[in-house]
RNA sequence: CGGGGUGUAGCGUAGCCCGGUAUCGCGUCUGCUUUGGGAGCAGAAGGUCGUAGGUUCGAAUCCUGCCACCCCGACCA
């Protein structure tokens, strides 16, 4: 294989681009702004899902499936929901095709066949989804409502990124109803929980929580909940966000059940979603030079075999020892890949695993045939030792949870030494170009001082950190009075 | 959606300014030799030059529309 090799120090972007595509996670398709998830990227994403979802089961939630289409009269329902996701919407006037008179080679679409009412592909799915919970709905017994649902949506973006902003994406939404606030705001917090441990246990990324400011809020939500993520080149991404919904869908849909007491009030909610953005927060976090870094929780292949060998005699005593390491890794969950492959070279190999974040490669050859020996290569520290061949098993479980913690560890480092507090409008310019990163800097509260200094700055605030500590300050860019830090930060 | 750039074999590219049907490397195929960090030699295959038009005797090259990607901006729950 031969491709461009561009490191993070000389064009980030381009590293990035160019390592989805050359660890063959994902590549541009015939449809702008989407893309094409390769087998080896599905399978990271698949992991991910897997996990997710049992996480949602252990907190009691159900999948389930709503339509794609969503009729806009249902859409428009929750005004400001709509709005907010109009200037992206796809939508679908006609629904059929006819043979082009003056090309019978060409398909045009039939004017015939225009839809009465025009169909919005669904960017998210409150709106089918609250204009179905208002028939499931009636009584408090029916309560709570909590399904979630694993869908594609599409946001008809301006600029694209693979993973991390395109015009189809996959992602799970969760969707809630509750008979009271308390408890539609304890699912939404307990969601935010699911999503840290999720991002920190699995994908070794440590996250900070927090609250959206009213500009960042989803349309439509009372309040916006959100893990924010550090990458390697100091920009932050929202990584999974939970919301509050209030009582907005519910009066958009008129959705009301009656009370114990026999009352009529209306349905709590609560929505909360990640997505394949999440891998491009992976491939980000880890990931150096020489290829991907994956976690060992979610690397689909997590050890590699690769023999070296002259001819094959040779070849077929170490298919015996291999095969048989494979069967003792394999009987304790680790997935293996034996490559024996004869039409690559073992060095060839090496470079294509390291390309393709494999946490641990085994390799053996006849020096190890002879001394029971087998070689253990690292891709996180790119260490090398020689192990014996016995007990490697309990080793090998051993260093996939070290690897794993040491990516997080190495992650919370790099997170921590770049959230910085400054005080003075020209400290907070200087740190945000030359450093980057989150800076910690009071505010006045208002949308326009935010506004502002996005205009001035490019930097957004990414939230009010829920173990925001009380503190008395002056706003960094009006001076008016403050009484607590929030994060600011360039953001994908 | 505005400004700029790019599109040539599976991948990376030269050629474009100054028109004459295409360069090189990697990969692929065949054979032999190789195998502890992307093997070597010899031979071979593979391209409607993004796409649709136009100018011209002749277009990868010049002109126009369209498509896709990249960068900047706007936009981005």
């Amino acid at each position: 294989m031969s491709y461009e090799k561009v490191s993070r120090e000389e064009d980030y972007n381009k590293w990035y681009q160019n390592l989805v595509v050359n660890a063959d996670l994902a590549e541009h398709s015939a449809v702008r702004g989407c893309m094409v998830i390769k087998p080896y990227g599905y399978a990271i994403w698949e992991k991910m899902q897997a996990q997710l979802d049992r996480m949602f089961k252990a907190t009691g939630h159900s999948n389930a499936y709503f339509p794609l289409f969503v009729p806009k009269s249902l859409f428009e329902a929750e005004e400001k929901n709509a709005e907010g996701f109009a200037k992206e919407c796809a939508v679908v006037t006609h629904y059929r095709l006819k043979t082009n008179p003056d090309d019978k080679s060409k398909l045009m679409v039939d004017p015939e066949a225009r839809l009465e009412e025009e169909l919005i592909v669904r960017p998210t799915s409150e709106a089918i989804i609250w204009s179905t919970y208002k028939n499931w709905i009636q009584s408090y017994r029916d309560l709570p409502i909590l399904v979630n649902q694993w869908a594609n949506v599409v946001r008809w973006e301006m600029r694209t990124r693979l993973f991390l902003r395109t015009a189809e994406f996959l992602w799970q939404e969760g969707h809630t109803a509750h008979a009271s606030k308390e408890e539609a705001i304890q699912e939404t917090v307990q969601m935010l929980d699911v999503y840290s441990e999720f991002a920190e246990t699995f994908m070794a990324i440590p996250v900070i929580k927090g609250v959206k400011t009213e500009n960042e809020r989803f349309a439509g939500a009372e309040d916006t909940y959100c893990i924010e993520g550090l990458m390697q080149d100091g920009k932050a991404l929202q990584m999974g966000t939970s919301h509050f919904l209030g009582q907005n869908f519910a009066k958009a849909f008129d959705v009301k059940f009656t009370t114990q007491q026999g009352v009529q009030e209306y349905v709590w909610a609560t929505s909360w979603g990640v997505s394949t953005r999440l891998m491009g927060a992976l491939i980000m976090c880890h990931s150096d030079d020489d290829g991907l870094v994956l976690p060992p929780n979610l690397a689909p292949i997590q050890v590699v075999i690769v023999p070296i060998y002259k001819g094959s005699d040779q070849l077929i005593k170490i298919d015996e020892v291999a095969n048989k390491i494979k069967n003792e890794l394999e009987l304790v969950g680790i997935s293996v890949k034996y490559d024996n492959r004869d039409t690559q070279k073992p060095g060839w190999k090496f470079a294509e695993y390291e390309l393709k974040g494999v946490p641990i490669r085994l390799s053996i050859g006849p020096r190890d045939l002879e001394n029971g020996t087998i070689e253990l290569a690292r891709r996180d520290t790119r260490e090398k030792e020689v192990l014996q061949q016995t007990d490697l098993t309990g080793k090998i479980q051993n260093l996939l949870k070290q690897i794993q913690e040491n990516l997080y560890l190495k992650a919370e480092t790099f997170r921590d030494n770049n959230i910085t507090a400054v005080n003075t409008w020209d400290e907070f310019k200087e740190v945000l170009n030359t450093k980057g990163g989150f800076i910690s800097a009071h505010w006045d509260g208002t949308s326009e001082t935010e506004e502002t200094i996005k205009q001035e700055t490019k930097a957004t605030i990414r939230c009010i950190p829920l173990n925001q500590k009380a503190e008395i300050g002056k706003c960094v860019f009006s001076g008016k009075p403050s009484n607590g830090r929030v994060l600011f930060a360039k953001a994908y």
